[in-house]
DNA sequence: GAAGTATTTAGACAAATGTCTAAATATGTG
DNA sequence: CACATATTTAGACATTTGTCTAAATACTTC
């Protein structure tokens, strides 16, 4: 739950999440997307990995990261614990 | 959106609300709950109250805390669009 | 209005975070 | 194998964050 939370706490993370939504993309395609150094990226792509929100496959030279949604279940499950008001 | 994750990014916020969860508390009674100084808890509190996550009432010497729902709801739909495969 | 209780504000400090540049590690190609 | 491309790792640095103690503010009661 940490790490899930934490992996969400910043906007550039949240974007790529929403980039991978459409398609999945590989580290190079997100890196361009952004104006920030791709090492930086790379540290993103790394807690949001960490998170089990997005997982990689290996495809020849390139790394391409798919969205892992059965995480975001997750939170949704905790958050909804507050909108019921009776379990 | 910023300011909904930022205040989700800590244990102790995230165990304020479970516990608003089950009943209205001052902040008094709140604190009293952790190890941590009542300056932090303070602290805490005012983060959860930017992100409009929990709402405050006064009532007379002491100041309760309530969840505000409303909020949760928002943070949940920006999730779901992640689960439907084509919204 | 003085004193007591409840809570927040101020200011300091260590730890965590996001960014960078430079270098390292794959993987693919001539 | 040598070289090029894709991506990550390492190390440094400024900013943000969570915590603390001390002090300030707000409300209640005598």
């Amino acid at each position: 739950m940490n790490l899930l939370f934490k992996a969400l706490n910043d906007p550039t993370r949240r974007a790529i999440l929403e980039m991978l939504k459409d398609k999945d993309m590989t580290a190079g395609e997100i890196a361009a997307q952004f104006d920030i150094s791709w090492p930086s990226v790379s540290h993103h792509l790394d807690l949001l990995k960490q998170a089990k929100l997005v997982l990689t496959v290996k495809e020849g030279q390139f790394i391409s990261y798919t969205l892992n949604t059965t995480v975001m279940d997750e939170i949704i499950k905790w958050l909804l614990q507050f909108s019921t008001p009776k379990n």
